[in-house]
DNA sequence: GAGTATACTGTACAGATGTTCAGCTGTCAA
DNA sequence: TTGACAGCTGAACATCTGTACAGTATACTC
């Protein structure tokens, strides 16, 4: 069996997910069945049964709309890989400090988050105590909001990816700060910002 | 009529908030007199039918486990209303303009998020589009970001709460402005800040 | 061509479910 | 005592709902 939805099952997945959480209650297998054009109750039932199995939907048997979303469905649920130096700080060694959760439409598989250390971003409103959602990436453009790494001691910073001339560097959004020249590697993109005010 | 819940009608809402949270399906008007002790399926109707009155349930008419909690009981899917205006814009009109799911954590029932329009608190790292977390209060201390309502016009900004001398008025983190001293109302706190790059 | 798997359809049915209705019980104020 | 009201009961009912079962159609493999 393929771990992929058919876009039957998906239609069907999309729908139940819509009522779920639009109207808050789950729906039969015959309102499925009117939306999504399955004549048959026992062709959803079918299809729901598929798509359980293949994890994407949790289902009480011989319960009316037992249908729903399974664990994960929610808000992404992001790792706090450590601080980041904004300054000249460092991206902590990878132990999870604990999770922060995000909207699922702003985050992909694989995203983390880093906590700020510093002031060197605050001309972008990147203030020290924030946490940066970040997403893997090995290149970015021009002018983008990176997380930089140089090769000698593995510091990772919050820099903006800048090409100055023939050469990149990265930059800071603070004046005090002197842009970072020798050599460095792009781990991520900043892709989201979240700060709590306590 | 009162706006409290009775003993017996918390008892069943905190039921049925079970069954949604944990199970993912709301229960039954039986289930829920198994489980609070009500003989009768039409007792059962009769006290949500309180519940929904006084606000706290939502109920759809002749459908089947149509009970769910009514918007902001789940913390973490927070209202977007509108636009703030941080230089000297509106809370718009309080249509929910979409949802943001934030860490439940950090959510409280009753927040809801604004959009920043406007430069006036880049100061602060407060930057236009920004979305802030929002919790409802009336009074604040001085210092505090505060979203403020002035009474004439009923405008809505971000800005800091800030006594000066006697009396109180709010103030940018931008020199561009000058703060607002004419008479205002404070709506909420700003508790949070989620950002997203594009 | 035979066999098999997938994706359905149509029907039937037992049980679940929301609702209605008539009436009961206790409390509290007039 | 009376009346009003909230809370509850029990029975009945129409409908909803998940499931089972017996098929059909198509595509693919052997």
């Amino acid at each position: 069996m393929s771990t992929e939805l058919t876009p039957l099952q998906q239609r069907v997945l999309d729908f139940i997910t819509e009522c779920i959480q639009d109207r808050g209650v789950p729906p039969t297998v015959r309102e499925i069945g009117k939306r999504c054009k399955i004549n048959a109750p026992s062709s959803v039932a079918y299809h729901i049964k598929q798509i359980e199995a293949k994890g994407f939907l949790k289902h009480e048997d011989a319960i009316s709309r037992g249908l729903s979303l399974p664990e994960g469905s929610d808000p992404a649920r992001l790792p706090i890989l450590g601080r980041v130096g904004a300054g000249n700080g460092i991206i902590a060694q990878e132990d999870i400090e604990g999770h922060l959760r995000v909207d699922p439409e702003s985050a992909k598989r694989g995203d983390f988050v880093l906590r700020v250390r510093g002031d060197s971003m605050t001309g972008v409103g990147i203030l020290e105590g924030d946490f940066i959602q970040v997403r893997p990436a090995e290149t970015a453009r021009d002018g983008q909001l990176v997380i930089g790494v140089t090769e000698e001691d593995a510091e990772g910073v919050v820099k903006r990816l800048k090409k100055r001339g023939s050469s990149w560097q990265l930059e800071s959004e603070n004046p005090n700060y002197s842009p970072i020249t020798k050599e460095f590697r792009v781990v991520g993109l900043v892709i989201g910002l979240i700060r709590n005010y306590s």
